[in-house]
DNA sequence: ACCTGAACACCGTTCAAGT
DNA sequence: ACCTGAACACCGTTCAAGT
């Protein structure tokens, strides 16, 4: 029951490479296997090609991961033009769940996102684009916001989503991750299903095993984002 | 004016290699190089080795990362061993405050503790340690915290910290980190000292660009943190 | 017991050469 | 104009061999 859907030109492009063909393969590529596994080898392969070949449209590796970077952020600002906001609370708010989307839709490639070395001290990861940088500032500013606090409030914003937004992603990607190894079975001092790690037998971890566990990563950026907006609408008032 | 001081078994080590000293070494290299630097062979090298005799010690090049995060987060379960704490409030402030004085001293290993992907879902990055979560999990409950809350409040505060270090880290290792490119002369339209970001000349980014740029990680830290224990507070009280 | 040489299967990237 | 073969300088890791 795989669904083939909306990638007809996945191998073997009949001779039409370009540019975003690369960088749409790259993400798929990278969507199914992490961006650890993309080798200009292996990508070259999925689309039918040599390796040499790729170095027409693109300056490298590097230059392709910075580039799957600003394919995702692209659909980032698009998202916000289309449904734009009255108040500063609704833009944040829908910022927000933008990212998350972004995030919880390539949890694999969303590490790249978050964690690639910014190309300058202003671009905060997640928000890791020029454009998107820019749409936040205006609009905030335009909701007349002054600059001190407009720069406050990037700050604040980004470190918010980063911090929620990198570990769920994590978590969510390694569900979705191909299993790496086949579970040895003799280390179980309990039913263990966590990998490697071996608790001790009277351990506060191990009672609270299930309850850590437990995924409320929806709720728990709410309530988070929340409070964040409930804090910026104090310091605004002041 | 180089220090030599404390690293005299730098290179060369006469013969007496051990696991300890491998990871020691790893971590050296790592804070200068940065992870994606470091191979098996140059950190050979620099023990004066050849790279297959490090296998004797270690399992390979992903065993030595996992080692080094636990040497990394085994100095916080150190720090809060010696100097514990009479209240919650200040068991949080000095585990954050020890798990910041770690990531601003090696700023490029910090990604590791940060990223990499845990063992098990309920080892949330940057307290990635069994040791640190557990001693975590039995001072709260020692302070009277229910299940549901300890649970919480280890949720809330890894995200804090994860949004607040990773990025801060990030800047502070980039300023430490040797230069990549020898500053190509001519992209800039103004005087721009951003690397390879074209900033349009009307753009706010532009316009708020140094106040963008200002370090404020310090009493940003501090007073997220202060927020987030006032935020715990309430919950508890309920 | 501890270290190594040689080898294997991979990398990213360059460049001259093919069509 | 677009693609490639061959080559270079690197990787991580294995294994049989040295001392």
């Amino acid at each position: 029951m795989e669904q083939v859907g909306s990638s007809e030109r996945n191998r073997r492009s009949a001779r039409g490479l370009s540019r975003d063909l690369v960088v749409d393969s790259a993400l798929r590529f990278i969507d199914l296997h992490g961006a650890q596994g993309l080798s200009m080898r292996k990508l070259a392969q999925d689309l039918g090609v040599e390796a040499m070949s790729l170095y027409r449209y693109v300056t490298g590796r590097e230059d392709i991961l910075e580039a799957v970077v600003t394919r995702l952020l692209g659909g980032v600002t698009e998202a916000l033009d289309t449904q734009l906001a009255q108040t500063w609370q609704g833009y944040l708010q829908t910022l927000a769940h933008t990212v998350r989307d972004l995030a919880m839709q390539h949890p694999r490639a969303f590490p790249l996102v978050a964690t690639r070395h910014p190309a300058a001290p202003w671009l905060r990861p997640p928000l890791r684009s020029l454009d998107v940088v820019e749409h936040f500032l205006t609009t905030l500013t335009g909701f007349g916001f002054d600059d001190d606090r407009v720069v406050g409030v990037y700050r604040s914003f980004t470190s918010f989503l980063l911090g929620h937004l990198l570990l769920e992603a994590a978590l969510h990607g390694a569900e979705t991750s191909p299993v790496e190894e086949p579970m040895d079975e003799g280390d179980a001092q309990v039913g263990n299903r966590d990998a490697d790690v071996v608790l001790p037998a009277d351990s506060e971890v191990l009672r609270l095993r299930d309850k850590l566990s437990e995924d409320h990563g929806e709720e728990e950026f709410e309530i988070a984002l929340e409070t964040l907006l409930d804090r910026i609408e104090l310091q605004v008032s002041q």
